[in-house]
DNA sequence: GCAAAAGTGTTGGTTGTACACCCATGG
DNA sequence: CCATGGGTGTACAACCAACACTTTTGC
């Protein structure tokens, strides 16, 4: 792990732009969002979103994508970068104009590695986090908003879920990342109409009632679905 | 000008980051992006997306305001980050990662000022746009995806229209930019429903033809119905 | 009158919402 | 048997697209 990083620290990096990254997963219905506990600097001991530096010769997609695989150890997740946050005084003593990502992962797949940067690092219920440092706040409201719009017209929310899953999983994640509640039956109804979900041939098991169809989500059909003009709208 | 420059250039500039900019206006019923001819450097000659540096203190969105003003004159429009582009050979011989900006303005009130790297400065049909240089164009098609996207759900389309405009130019300007074609009955009653515009008690005049409502946006009512939970949705 | 755009009215189909209802499974 | 969630049906209301139609103005 160290190794790994070890050319970024003698590589030149670019003076004055820093990554950061929202981290979103889904646990037991709640929306989670990863944060680490600072190990050294101005901010040790407090928890923060995670973040790092970029080489000079590496792409920033590329340089977000490394800090997540370093932290978290998951290779297949969904990155998308939000804005460059660069208000003057927004890191203190040196000018950082910071690059904020959000990523969409399944928290329950992957071991965290706090790295030698962290002392710490854990899921959050994203509604009990509350002072954050620098404008990390702002960075995760805007994050969340993201999320919210976003979800709406891509589906990008089968990234937070298993594999397989059930049609009230995916439900929940809905009401979770958009602090709404859903009608069961129209629920269904509208995402079946979208001929994204594909059945597993499979049942949920050891459950004390029904057993539900489990489903997965397929690229390739959303990918040839929108090329014939289809478009995604939950 | 040069002087109102003079300080930037004098203080430390960030390296390695830069802002470029899609202006879009909208005239004759077409939309409309401000290109900047160079005037000197690697692309002297070639239309660009027009940009510059950020001061080592100076907010990033004050930079961008600061560029646009001096470029085009005018102190009131619609300005709104895009992201980062920061691929490593985006920008030849140089490291350079730049944060783009989107802007909407009004073309017919003000005169361009080329500003002293620019020798020229054009309001181009948007379709025509072609070859731009560095990472430009994708620039600009993320711009105008954002700007397709956007009008969808907040009031920003009014930026590119005159104070006081008719129903049918309000129709024609989401038409250029979404590219449709719109039912003239429709659209006014979606438009009139959403109580977003105030009629002006004036008209149009010398038209050949049954002279149109004159309407402006009043932003005061917008916030007192966003406040009120009020959703705009095209 | 004619052309051109301003506006209003109507109608039929689609969609969304609310809610009642039956089904399967474990305890 | 009950509780729990799975899953289907229905009916009313709201909305939307299409298009016919009348109005006003300049030439």
């Amino acid at each position: 792990m160290a190794t790994e990083n070890h050319n970024i620290f003698t590589s030149e990096i670019i003076d004055a732009l820093s990554i950061d990254c929202t981290i979103f997963g889904f646990q037991e219905s709640r929306l989670k969002v990863l944060l680490v506990k600072h190990a050294e600097g101005i901010i040790k001991n407090q928890w923060a979103l995670p973040g790092g530096w970029v080489a000079y010769n590496e792409d920033i997609h590329v340089a977000a994508y490394r800090l997540l695989k370093d932290l978290t150890g998951v290779k297949e997740l969904y990155l998308e970068q939000l804005k460059a946050f660069g208000e003057v005084d927004r890191y203190p003593k040196k000018r950082v104009i910071t690059i904020a990502y959000y990523a969409l992962t399944r928290p329950e797949n992957y071991q965290l590695i706090p790295g030698f940067t962290a002392s710490d690092a854990r899921w959050f219920n994203i509604e009990d986090i509350a002072n954050l440092p620098y404008d990390h706040g702002q960075i995760l409201d805007f994050s969340w908003r993201r999320l919210k719009r976003k979800v709406k017209y891509a589906p990008i929310g089968f990234n937070l879920l298993p594999e397989k899953f059930t049609l009230l999983q995916l439900q929940e994640l809905y009401e979770a990342i958009l602090e709404i509640r859903l009608d069961k039956p129209n629920f269904r109804r509208k995402i079946m109409k979208m001929n994204l979900l594909v059945p597993c041939d499979e049942k949920q098991i050891g459950v004390s009632h029904r057993a539900a169809n489990l489903y997965h989500f397929d690229m390739q059909v959303y990918d040839k679905l929108t090329e014939d003009g289809f478009i995604f709208e939950f």
